[in-house]
DNA sequence: GGCTGGATTGTAAACACTTACAAAATAAAA
DNA sequence: TTTTATTTTGTAAGTGTTTACAATCCAGCC
């Protein structure tokens, strides 16, 4: 059933059946009437296809992240899904994981598909290597390229996210006001803009004058990533003498550390602060409760349609919008009041 | 830039170029040379639409969740993205809630845009009430439904599924085998297969000869799964002496059971044996450790993305491919050994 | 009734592909 | 060399919309 048999069966032609379909009003009631009980009748769907030929658009918005099963990203295609729906986009997601030519294959899988933008979850991709972000460029020709929670300067590139810098900062600092000096920082891959949080915690610890940084990379080996943090953690020797507080970039990972203390009898909060990363229900789970940064990570997927639907809308939009993070403090710290 | 662009440039025929796209094998190796020099030249893409249009496919599949933030769910759309994407298909994504003119809206929605198929992801359909799921009988006249952990027997509609009844059922046993007989199923909306756990939670119940059942069902009001829980709980009066048991319908809810026990003093697995569902992250978080129910998602969502690739290919599949459930004995529980 | 202008409707040309079928070129066989 | 078979290429007809432009209708006015 197409738009002609339709229009044979109401006695018009298609352009009017074509009016009806998309609510113009140059028709009659009498007409649009008639043409829509016959629609009814035969369950007549227009064929999406067709129209994005004439109309060079399906309303259809490509998401790139790495993996939507870890729990931020997640919560980040949800949120982002449900502004685009709103506004009558549909989403097409594309799980790339953080392999540079499935990433490229995957965007120009996109592009050919013809979405109307892209929206790229979690800033996976090279910050500071300009080649290595090419094909971003490259497709931001074609289309809008909205990054979430990145930040790359382009003319058809934009940025909402969290200082997280100022977020790793804060923490690190309160941890230092409280008298823990001998802080570890660990992170992995996939905590979103790591080198941006790692930046803050360097400053935080260069401001308060202490020469040493401590940071450990977790790389993901078992699939279980509370395990891993464990078994890096238990390379350390005479680990409580050499660290009073643990600053993780995300909170699994703070979870891990967390693990590692109860296994060594370090008592947290009392010997040990721990923080970590995104304000997830995982922080919520452990005991003591794990103390960690909100990235206002609805606020950002919110502004992101926003700013989207503004571009779409032909007006001047924002190429940067910039959320600051606060910290939530739990029972894995024991702050002391700022004076 | 056209197909006929491209032809005119490799001084061919719109129907080789077309052929070399589509890797058909009768071009000879001079004139797809050409071709692709042409295409590579000039950054050709062809139009998706217009391919939809002719093949009457874009090769696109719609994935129908209730909500994709939820951590299980997200690691079913993930596993199930992934599937498709190695077959060459892309994924809409479409997150509807549990509101009914939404779910329908979505399918709509979805077989408008003309996809290949719909994955529905959580039975999040009253399984008993027919006329409700309607709407999906309706979908699958057009394109085959596949259900992950779903049920519902129709021509064109296939369920790949894990037995959670006997999941429940195999755990409560081991409660009451363990001595623990006043067990209290704690469960709520968004958990998979509600009424099944249910059931297999009666069956052995009953089967053990206890007469009386406890169940609590949680509503989500504030947001925050854990504290519902906690709340709900603490409505009982004398809980620790009305129970020795609580069987979750997910490992959150099981946390939150934890949390509430620590509140009050109780001791777990010594006062309380606790167990959750899904083998999922969040389990591993608390101290104690959950013990949990794996129900096979990956496994599920495999064979799903395999039957509905057998169906593509018009081979005969099995319209119901069902998992067993494995109980994961952790610290919340000290089940006795079997003998 | 004839005329005018606005509302309504129809015609036909895009849009960019795929593919059946016809035609041409080439290779193999006689 | 001619004939036949096979490979390669081209033509043209679909695929189902949208929309600019043309045509028609009709109420209101003279």
């Amino acid at each position: 059933m197409n738009i002609y048999d339709v229009s044979r069966q109401a006695g018009v032609s298609i352009a009017t059946v074509s009016r009806v379909i998309n609510n113009n009003t140059n028709v009659s009631e009498k007409t649009r009437a008639k043409v829509l009980s016959v629609i009814e009748e035969n369950g007549y769907t227009p064929n999406a296809f067709a129209r994005g030929l004439g109309l060079n658009t399906m309303k259809t918005i490509g998401i790139l992240c790495p993996d939507c099963s870890d729990a931020y990203i997640a919560q980040a295609v949800y949120h982002i899904e449900q502004g685009l729906r709103k506004n009558g986009y549909d989403c097409l997601l594309c799980c790339t994981g953080f392999e540079k030519k499935v990433k490229e294959k995957s965007m120009e899988l996109l592009i050919s598909k013809r979405v109307d933008s892209i929206v790229m979850v979690g800033s996976f991709y090279t910050e500071d290597d300009d080649a290595e972000n090419e094909y971003i460029r490259l497709a931001s020709k074609d289309i809008p390229i909205m990054l979430v929670n990145g930040k790359l300067a382009a003319p058809n590139i934009y940025c909402t996210l969290c200082d997280d810098s100022a977020g790793v900062y804060d923490v690190t600092s309160l941890f230092i006001e409280s008298g823990h000096t001998r802080i570890l920082y660990i992170y992995d891959t996939l905590s979103f803009s790591s080198s941006n949080k790692l930046d803050g915690y360097r400053k935080a610890i260069k401001d308060a004058g202490i020469t040493e940084e401590n940071t450990l990379f977790i790389k993901q080996s078992s699939g279980e990533k509370i395990d891993d943090v464990v078994r890096a953690l238990s390379e350390y020797k005479d680990f409580e003498k050499k660290f009073d507080g643990i600053i993780a970039s995300d909170d699994i990972i703070a979870i891990g550390a967390l693990k590692y203390a109860k296994k060594c009898g370090i008592s947290v909060p009392d010997q040990l602060f721990v923080s970590g990363y995104n304000n997830s229900e995982f922080g919520r789970c452990s005991e003591p409760e794990v103390t960690t940064v909100d990235n206002k990570l609805e606020a950002i997927c919110h502004q992101c349609v926003t700013t989207l639907m503004g571009v779409f809308a032909g007006n001047s939009m924002p190429k940067m919008t910039v959320f600051s993070a606060d910290v939530v403090p739990r029972a894995t710290t024991d702050f002391k009041e700022r004076t």
